[in-house]
Parts: structure tokens; C-alpha cells; sequence
DNA sequence: TCCAAGATGAACTGATCTGTACACTTTCAT
DNA sequence: ATGAAAGTGTACAGATCAGTTCATCTTGGA
């Protein structure tokens, strides 16, 4: 199999879904943005469902990839953890900004044992991994409890910069992380 | 007008919506499970949109009128601020608890023009400004930037209990709320 | 050159969507 | 008790939904 159109179909339902939202966009909608025909989407993907997997797999694959490499370049672990905040505060000022693609797709598939929202919650567990590990190379007291709290602190900023009138959550959120981790390290 | 049938259809879409998701749920099951007719229901309201708006207009008073009593319950104003999370912690232990219905309207009606995304946006805006006001009480150097913070707090929270596998995002955030407001009300 | 796999368009199924039409029944105040 | 308002059930319109069928076309490798 050529996973080129495959690869193709994934990429570009991803920017739809993201746009529009994952109920709103019909398959017949998807094939005539992306071009491909609706025989060949349903030969890659046996259901909506399934795409809707996949692009979520990609979303993950390259949120996280984007940011641990932002907050790679920070240098320090500390100023790893820091430069979080100053990744979102880019994103954020995308125009196509439209919130995080997981809170979306857990909102519209409620029911926790939905394959498409167990999915979501997975991502939010591998974000907390990887900045558990960096929390603990900044020499963290409680890793964990530090990395809870940044998160939060990430979830809220998303949404807030989805749904407020605030002028920068980012900006605020970093704000209190630097003060949970100077209390964290000192 | 009697207003009976109007209020019960609002109050049970509102159950419904929250639970399977707007654009999940038709206006067909819709009239199967509040024993309303369709005929009825597009007398009261001339659209599935309108419908929406009413059901998150009675929310935000349902929600606000809650969380503040909650909060005005626990005496002081700095007590009132931290009661927030305490009241967070009771909302997530239900087990019908399914995130917050705004950013869960927002995901579904990501057009930022759309009226209900911005009637979920004014929510938030309202929760902003009582928070700011209880702030001020407590005597807060900055109330707005206090607020802002523990909203974000709340949102990630929210987010966190939905979504993620914490044990107690509540309590998490309420840790991090205790050193916001020691600092912000020394 | 030829074959097999991949991709295509278009029509189609059956279900569901929002919203309407209409004739009928219930409710309630006077 | 009577009339207006409100509610009902059913059937329907027209669109759209996910997903299928099928005959045809394109492509790449041997």
C-alpha cells in the first residue's frame, strides 16, 4: 500500500476537524476539500472513527514533538519548564488558533470509555510524562506535583485563550509557574 | 406564554446536551426524552440554536448561583477564594460530571462569531469579574491578576478532571491557589 | 508491454438531520 | 360552558449523514 494519499488524507482532515469540528464536518465535506475521493477514504479507513484516530495520532505525534523541542532550546531544565508558557503564547497569537484539538474531540465524544476520548485523555498523560522528566532534571522536590501543577496551568491557559476576552493567558500562566518553580527547586 | 413546558424542555435539553453533546443529540430524541413534542418544542424556540442559547443561559445562572453560594458560605473572602476549589471538588466527584458545558460549546461552535460561542465566552467573563470583585474584598494587590490566575486554575482543573487520569486536580489546584493568594495578600 | 494495485467519479442505500404542516386534543380563565 | 391558547401525534420535506457499489482510469514495476 502507497501511504502517500493515506498520509495526505490524515493531514489535511486534521486542519478540518480542527477547524470545524469533528461532528460538523461530513465525509462527503472531507473528500471535497481534500480531493480525495470518498472510495479511497473508506478503503485507507473502515469509519469516520478511524480517520478521527489517526488524525489524533498525528496531533500527538506533532504537538508534543513542537513543543518539547521549543522547550528543548531553552537549554536548562528549568528554563524548559518556562519556555512552555512562551511556546503557547505563540500559539496562541496564530490566527487558526482554535483551542486544543484533544479538549475538542473529549468534548464531543463525553462518553470516557469512547475510544476516541480514551485516546485524548492518553495524550495528556504522555505530556505529563515528559515534563515529570524534566521537572525531575531540574531537580524538582515532588516531579509529579510539579508537573500537575504546570499543567493545569496549561489546560487553563488553552481554554482561556479559546474562550476569554484575556489579553495573555500564557503570559499569566508563566507568571505563577515561575513562582511553583522557584518554590520547587529552592 | 405559560412558561412550564418552555422551562422543563430547557432543563431537560440541558441534561441531555451536557451528557451526549449538542450536536450529538437531534431534536427528534430530543422530544423522545422529554416527552415534549417537536411541534412544541420549534414553537417555543425557531431553531435548535436558539434552544442552545437558552440552555446555556440557564446554566450560567445555574452554575454562577452555586459555585458563589458555595464560596460566600465559607465566611472571609480569602476563605471564599479557596472554597472555590473545594466546591470544584464536589462537582468532579459526581458521577454524571462531563467538564464544563461552556468549553464544551465552544468546542463545538469554534466560529469565535458565532452567538454561542460568544454567549460561553461571556460566562467565563461574568465568573471573571465576581472572582475580581471577591478578590478586591480580601484586599489583594492586584484582584484582576489574582483572578485571572485562579480562573486559570479552575479551567485547568476542569479540563484535568475530564480529561485527564489525576487523582485530585481540585486539590492540585487549590495547593497552588493557597501560595497565589498568601502572596498576592501579604 | 502488460498486469495488478491504487485511485477515481457518480450514483445509491437507509438512516438521521432540522424544521414544517395539519388536524386533533387538552387546559384554563372567563 | 365556551373560546382561545397551548400541546399533541403523525406524516412529511429537503438536506445531509456514514458508508457501499461498480465500472473506469491511472500508475508503477517486471
Amino acid at each position: 500500500m502507497r501511504p502517500s494519499k493515506r498520509d495526505e488524507l490524515v493531514r489535511k482532515a486534521l486542519n478540518i476537524f480542527y477547524r470545524e469540528g469533528f461532528h460538523a464536518t461530513g465525509m462527503d465535506l472531507l473528500s471535497g476539500e481534500t480531493g480525495i475521493s470518498k472510495t479511497t477514504m473508506f478503503k485507507h479507513f473502515h469509519s469516520k472513527d478511524e480517520l478521527i484516530l489517526a488524525v489524533l495520532r498525528l496531533r500527538d505525534q506533532d504537538f508534543r514533538t513542537w513543543l518539547f523541542r521549543r522547550m528543548a532550546e531553552a537549554g536548562e531544565p528549568r528554563a524548559q519548564l518556562l519556555a512552555m508558557f512562551d511556546a503557547l503564547a505563540e500559539w496562541f497569537a496564530k490566527p487558526d488558533f482554535r483551542s486544543c484539538m484533544f479538549i475538542k474531540a473529549a468534548s464531543e465524544y463525553p462518553d470516557p470509555d469512547h475510544p476516541i476520548h480514551v485516546q485524548s485523555a492518553e495524550h495528556k498523560r504522555m505530556l505529563f510524562r515528559q515534563l515529570q522528566t524534566i521537572a525531575a532534571e531540574a531537580g524538582a522536590k515532588d516531579p509529579a506535583g510539579l508537573a500537575r501543577a504546570l499543567l493545569l496551568l496549561k489546560e487553563g491557559a488553552i481554554v482561556t485563550a479559546h474562550l476569554g476576552h484575556e489579553a495573555d493567558p500564557a503570559g499569566d500562566a508563566k507568571a505563577v509557574a515561575e513562582k511553583l518553580i522557584s518554590a520547587a527547586l529552592d
